[in-house]
RNA sequence: GGGAGCUUAGCUCAGCUGGUUCAGAGCACCUGCCUUACAAGCAGGGGGUCACUGGUUCGAAUCCAGUAGUUCCCA
């Protein structure tokens, strides 16, 4: 068979995936087995897939394939989230282009639209996933509006409701006057903006006198209704319950004392505007002013503001200060640095507005979710993450899940035209209830109006784990019985709060049970300069094109390699090529096992014989190693220690041990368990490169139909002799000096070498057969002295010389040893003043100072040889 | 302003309950090789006062305190 020296990834990566796809490997059905569940943090629909989703998906599927060979039912669920916000924006955008404006649409036009948007865009991140690999249950593939999903959200609304967890309140919310909703404090980035502070001065009504205040939005002094300063200011005393008139409004509002008022800033004086600013409102409520809002929904003034009506708040804010300076109430004007809110999605200035909105209690949800983490019946990985959990939880304010927004699940609300409102899941069982609980049977349909704002998108996803399981409306079904809880989740530490805490309540409330055990936090994805990876930037590599490039399979090698939990990930496109180099090499590795002819009349070599037996005790060394990586979620690191026990370990020194001379022919056994521990090495490296692993595993041998790699046992580790790879240490120890010895003296490979052994109680080795054949030695001998004519090397206190026809170097040889000595003695030294203290001795435990002593033993007997060496050269 | 974390090799990071896994890994780097599986490779090699200062201890990268720098979260 010809096998090219490249592996292709192209070609056998697509042919994989369907055909796993035609087998069925990645369905799951309930059944007598223990089950693994995950569910996808389900992607905006409006979505491309990103390198965080790369990273996200690759350790998803390295989980799920994993439980999968472990003889678990694995099932991943995959999905996309309906993303209200970003998708009612990007319909809106696409109709604007067609000349369509949104406002001249119903609400059911709109959403038609929106559907079918969705139904031509909002499958690509899922079809960009199988390029990577991912063997999520596409048959299970669900979207937070399908029917049952969206009933279910209608559902847990009318019952926490009922359960009096639901309330309409006035809240100041933050507005995003761009999408023109409100949004969640998680939705608002504060940054600091350099902007200025204006000074302008009150006249105090029927009076001379004037009370300077300072401001950064002067436009909101329209919406003034009073002026408040710390009642132990002394210089304001007199002003208190005095009034003071509004600059260009000239309206007299009450000067007020409150000690909320930081008499260090500004002027000490603070103008209230209770409809616009979040303290202001409270104090507006504590001393019961009136609110003025002053705006529209989408930022510009409005009637109430009198003047500038209709334009837009900042076109408005260097406006009013020109007129303000005009007028003669301008002070000054200072650069001032302050914090701003914008909008996650839109990037739009936050505007703190007065709104009727429907909010969620969280404190009795938050208590049971919290102790479920402090318990660690849910474990994060990293664990840190357990104290921002606990702060937030503890902090935990009521969750607003109104939106106002067309795309989603419309709030189940509907009002009489008094004001008076019902909780019902349709139009028809809103009246009937309306007319028996307002005792009003004349009430028709058209009395009633529903609520027009939809639900926040999160208010979907925290259902998620049980909603695809269709849990919540039928709390009893076989599937949710069997797949919840979920096992694992994987996610960013970003929606840490929207999503993981949220979740966590929710399966306590409906499933009185954790909606998963671990919670692995990935790493933010960030470009070299340490910027997150972001389209706006355009520092994001499309991860499609690096697929196409290195392969998924090193994508994904490239993705997990430096990329331990809850740390992030610098980027860089160096890794996936490192993942293609390892995907390259075990290409190769193949090529040199399928070219080995098997001939049966050959006895197995003893070199063979070892080293098949110091591999089998490494691999299990190794997978040791792996499981206990796998249990700590130390997934980077699990595949570090079997990238290493691939490539070091079998390709530098097993294959290279018993490999046959070129073209010679080799023994069945040999050849049998290279192919077995081959097949060993794909299986435990398939979770990470499913592609290649499978690819190999059929050229290996010829398979019967089924028996196929991602459903193949994995490895379980064994019991290894460790004495036995210790031995082997030493043996590679031997063999890195000959090839130093041989590249000091420029010996060529192909040329033999003799090795005598000093006879001594370390002269003992059982891998001299394979350090003869890697050191292509013609003789091992032991002898009592030292032969003249040799070179001398020195593994531990242990001699060895190798004849050679050439003359030494004597001095380079004696400083090397001298140097050698210097260091040794220095060790020594080190040692004996440890266990010169008698106190160190006295209160160390008995292993530690027996290891010391033998410290003490090996280097007095390395001094020993040395100076034995040196004295003899002199 | 409040809270949490981080600081170990050029880079990215491991390092558990203090003591042979104690100073590590991968990449990068340097030297020599196109040696019949692989130059997407092979063989060999150098490199760190474990941020700083003090403390606890027979013993500190590891525990404690302080300082500096840095990141994130919240206000």
């Amino acid at each position: 068979m010809e096998i090219p020296s490249k592996y292709n990834s192209a070609t056998t990566e697509g042919k994989w995936y369907d055909y796993w796809l035609e087998k069925k490997y990645f369905h799951s059905e309930p059944d007598e087995r223990e089950p693994y569940t995950v569910v996808i943090p389900p992607p905006n629909v409006t979505g491309v897939l990103h390198m965080g989703h790369m990273l996200n998906n690759t350790l998803q599927d390295v989980l799920v394939r994993r439980a999968r060979m472990q003889g678990k039912n694995a099932c991943w669920v995959p999905g996309t989230d309906h993303a209200s916000i970003a998708t009612e924006a990007k319909v809106v955008n696409k109709l604007k282009q067609e000349g369509i404006n949104k406002d001249n649409l119903s609400r059911e036009e709109f959403l038609s639209h929106a559907w079918e948007w969705k139904e031509k865009h909002g499958g690509i991140i899922l079809e960009q996933l199988k390029k990577l690999g991912a063997s999520c249950d596409w048959d299970r593939t669900r979207f937070t509006m399908d029917e049952a999903l969206h009933e279910s959200v209608i559902d847990v609304f009318i019952d926490l409701y009922q359960k009096g967890l639901i309330y309409r309140g006035v809240r100041m919310v933050n507005w995003d006057p761009s999408a023109q909703t409100a949004v969640s404090d998680e939705e608002v980035i504060h940054k600091e903006v350099k902007s200025k502070l204006y000074y302008l001065r009150y006249q105090v009504e029927e009076d001379n006198d004037y009370l300077t205040i300072a401001t950064t939005r002067p436009e909101t002094i329209l919406g003034d209704t009073a002026v408040c300063v710390h009642p132990e200011d002394e210089r304001f005393k007199k002003f208190v319950g005095k009034k003071v008139i509004v600059p260009l409004v000239n309206r007299a509002v009450p000067v007020i004392a409150d000690e909320y008022v930081d008499r260090e800033f500004g002027t000490g004086a603070l103008k209230i505007t209770p409809a616009h600013d979040i303290h202001d409102y409270e104090i507006g409520q504590k001393h019961r002013l009136e609110s003025i809002d002053i705006f529209n929904d989408d930022g510009t003034l409005n009637t109430s503001a009198g003047l500038y009506v209709g334009k837009d708040r900042f076109e408005v804010r260097d406006e009013i200060v020109k007129d303000l300076d005009a007028a003669g109430n301008l002070v000054k004007i200072e650069d001032y640095v302050n914090n701003v809110g914008f909008s996650e999605r839109t990037n739009a200035v936050i505007e703190p507005k007065l709104s009727m909105q429907w909010f969620l209690k969280m404190k009795d949800l938050a208590r049971p979710a919290l102790e479920a983490v402090e318990k660690d019946d849910i474990k994060f990985h990293p664990a840190k993450f357990k104290n921002t959990y606990r702060h937030w939880m503890e902090n935990v304010r009521d969750w607003n899940i109104s939106r106002q927004l067309w795309w989603g699940q419309r709030i189940p609300v509907y009002y009489l035209s008094n004001g008076e409102f019902v909780v019902a899941k349709t139009a028809e069982e809103a009246l009937e209830k309306a007319r028996k609980q307002f005792n009003k049977p004349e009430l028709q349909a058209s009395d009633l109006k529903q609520d027009e704002d939809v639900m926040d998108t999160w208010f979907s996803s925290w259902l998620w784990p049980i909603s695809v399981f269709d849990g919540i409306r039928f709390p009893d079904n076989k599937e949710i019985n069997y797949y919840y809880p979920t096992n694992d989740l994987v996610t960013g530490p970003d929606i840490i709060f929207f999503w993981v805490a949220r979740m966590i309540m929710a399966g306590l409330e409906y499933r009185k049970e954790i909606p998963f055990k671990n919670v692995y936090f990935t790493g933010i994805v960030r470009d070299k300069i340490g910027r997150k990876m972001s389209k706006t930037l355009g520092n994001s590599p499309d991860p499609l094109d690096l697929i196409k490039k290195h392969g998924a399979d090193g994508v994904r090698v490239g993705m997990l390699l430096t990329a331990p939990a809850g740390n992030d990930l610098p980027f860089d496109e160096a890794l996936c090529e490192q993942g293609r180099n390892f995907s390259n090499k075990i290409w190769n590795a193949l090529r040199l096992v399928k070219g080995w002819k098997q001939d049966d009349t050959l006895e197995t070599p003893g070199h063979s014989k070892l080293a098949i037996d110091w591999f089998e005790d490494k691999l299990n060394e190794t997978l040791t190693d792996i499981e206990k990586n796998f249990t700590a979620y130390r997934i980077s690191d699990a595949l570090m220690a079997t990238y290493k026990l691939i490539w070091d370990d079998f390709c530098s020194w097993y294959l290279e041990m018993v490999k046959p001379a070129y073209q010679q022919p080799i023994d069945a056994y040999t050849l049998e368990k290279t192919v077995e521990l081959f097949e060993k090495l794909m299986k435990i490296l398939h979770p990470f490169m499913p592609f290649i692993t499978e690819e190999i595993w059929h050229l290996l041998r010829e398979r019967a139909d089924g028996d196929d790699i991602i459903v193949a046992s994995m490895p379980v580790a064994q019991p290894f002799d460790a004495q036995n790879l210790k031995a082997f240490e030493r043996a590679g120890q031997i063999i890195i000096a000959l090839r130093n010895l041989r590249k000091d003296k420029n010996i060529p490979n192909k040329d033999s070498l003799t090795l005598k052994v000093k006879s001594g109680p370390m002269a003992e080795c059982r891998f001299y057969p394979v350090i003869s054949k890697l050191g292509n030695l013609s003789l091992v001998e032991t002898v009592t002295e030292k032969p003249d004519g040799v070179m001398v090397f020195t593994v531990g206190s242990q001699e060895f010389y190798v004849p050679i026809n050439e003359s030494l170097d004597l001095e380079a040889e004696i400083k090397k040893i001298e140097e050698e000595l210097k260091y040794t003695r220095g060790f020594l030294n080190s040692v004996q003043k440890k266990l010169s203290n008698e106190r160190f001795v006295n209160n160390a435990p008995t292993a530690v100072v027996e290891k010391e002593r033998q410290k003490q033993a090996d280097a007095e007997a390395r001094i020993k040889v040395l100076e034995e060496q040196l004295k003899e050269l002199k």
